[in-house]
DNA sequence: ACGATCAATGCTTTCAGGGTATCAGATGGA
DNA sequence: TCCATCTGATACCCTGAAAGCATTGATCGT
């Protein structure tokens, strides 16, 4: 097809030949050869000019066409290769989707416009369950410890708060810890939902030796604050989802409340070549460790 | 890109390289030169199993894409070739434009829904011209007599009418012959443009001795009519051209009336396959010779 | 009529790419 | 744990597609 484009844009054997680095006589069997295996003239020639027949000029276009997407194609697997272009599915927890998601997901799509960021929002087991499965590329979740296979960055540390409605006894009261909470009835997801998160509640209290009164474990934070309003109990949740609570909530601080670290997980052994500057970008947006 | 596609497909070096015709020692080493000289890798392979990298994956699709494309482009450059596709310039006189050339259209358009029938009309002169230049492919025109490197198809033999305002004095007259003209202003087209029309007008005439009054000689049909309307004088129109004389203008017979062959005409040398079939149809339709 | 130009043809040569045999790593069953 | 088996990679060879060179033949301009 390059030797076609070459004698269709020159019409002239040597000089086509020339463009091809090549000699006129095999250049022009190969031409022979090319309107011999089509079946088709795409040239009328005599010994003195070359001109396109009409099957030419018709087939002129589409080999413009297929040698363009061709060397399209070839330059299209260079930028995938390198992460400038292709997809990134991107996992992340609800308790991340008000704090450090948004900023990471706009910087890297400026960084990277070509890769398309396929959101995910999911809970942080399932999301664990999805980067070993290799159905996510990268995620944002609460450190669960342990993870041998998995890279990890570090990009915020959060309290938890305590989230109640604003006509609840505790609402008044200046300290809240763990004893006064003692009997309280509590919202939290459940332990297989939420692992980190649930662990750190439950120590929380039981470091005072106190058991702490779960009554609802919704699998969705989303619920665990509508549940809240509804007077079902209270619920600790991270600080960066109390900044709007709903209409009639009221957030509190804990004393020694606890932390958890939300960090931006992928699979070290990703073949996925747009999640390293993904990483990089969370190392560079590791928020103020409060 | 087709060893690629095999492999992409099957994940299995063995297999793929069966539906390539070949054996699998150089199947995977032409693989291994795909991604060498793409300087990607595309596979990630062990000696148990194959899968696509996410480059690979990207890859595929513009594979797919570029070989289809490639195929098209094939088959299409043999269905112009065979005159199933492509394009006609299709030139034509506005004498015949309510006559034969309609019906010639349609006939051809159903008979060949992706020749692209690019029509243009012209003067008969004009046609000529580009018949031989090679701007049209085919035409329809008087036949004006010897054209050696051209093929004629005969589609109709028109007579010529005579067409007057309504409060003309000879549209009282029952016949028309040119002795009843001597001396009347005619409006006819320039031989220069329009040859044959005007030489068998002519003929006319000196047939019986008569030189006619020619007083204006606009080149488009549609002026002279228009100038036949303001009573400049009388015209001698074909007879097709006739059924819907404009408002306040009347037509009428000619004693031995002339006559004029309005043919399809092509280069013999030309080289656009879709021509053949378009002068089939001419052929087809060669209408009631009155 | 002759020389210049340009595509086609004949012949030679080379290396890209295919074939066969074999190796090496991984898996699963005895 | 070991062996049979499966599968991709390597080593080596060989063929033929395709390139080069020399030449022919046709056409056009001087």
């Amino acid at each position: 097809m390059r030797y076609f484009m070459a004698l269709a844009e020159t019409l002239h054997f040597g000089r086509a030949a020339e463009r091809m680095n090549m000699s006129q006589p095999p250049f022009s069997r190969q031409i022979a050869m090319i309107e011999h295996t089509l079946g088709v003239k795409l040239f009328e020639r005599n010994s003195r000019n070359v001109a396109l027949t009409p099957s030419g000029k018709h087939f002129m276009k589409d080999c413009r066409n297929v040698l363009g997407q061709f060397e399209e194609a070839c330059r299209d697997v260079r930028l995938v290769a390198s992460g400038m272009k292709g997809e990134l599915r991107f996992g992340f927890m609800m308790h991340a989707a008000h704090s450090v998601v948004p900023q990471l997901v706009q910087l890297y799509a400026e960084a990277r416009p070509d890769v398309r960021l396929v959101l995910d929002e999911r809970t942080p087991t399932e999301i664990d369950e999805m980067l070993v499965a290799g159905t996510l590329d990268a995620a944002v979740t609460f450190d669960c410890g342990y993870a041998p296979h998995l890279q990890t960055v570090l990009l915020a540390r959060e309290r938890l708060r305590i989230i109640m409605r604003k006509d609840h006894p505790l609402a008044t009261v200046g300290q809240i810890g763990p004893e006064e909470l003692r009997g309280e009835k509590v919202i939290a997801a459940p332990a297989a939902t939420a692992p980190a998160l649930r662990s750190a509640i439950n120590s929380y209290f039981s470091a005072r030796g106190i058991v702490p009164h779960v009554v609802l474990e919704p699998r969705l934070q989303h619920t665990i604050i509508q549940l809240v309003a509804k007077g079902l109990g209270v619920a600790l949740i991270p600080a960066s989802l109390c900044t709007e609570p709903g209409a009639g909530l009221i957030s509190r601080a804990l004393t020694d409340a606890p932390q958890l670290d939300v960090v931006l997980r992928a699979p070290i052994t990703t073949k996925n070549p747009a999640v390293s500057t993904f990483m990089e970008i969370g190392k560079s947006i590791q928020r103020t460790l409060l």
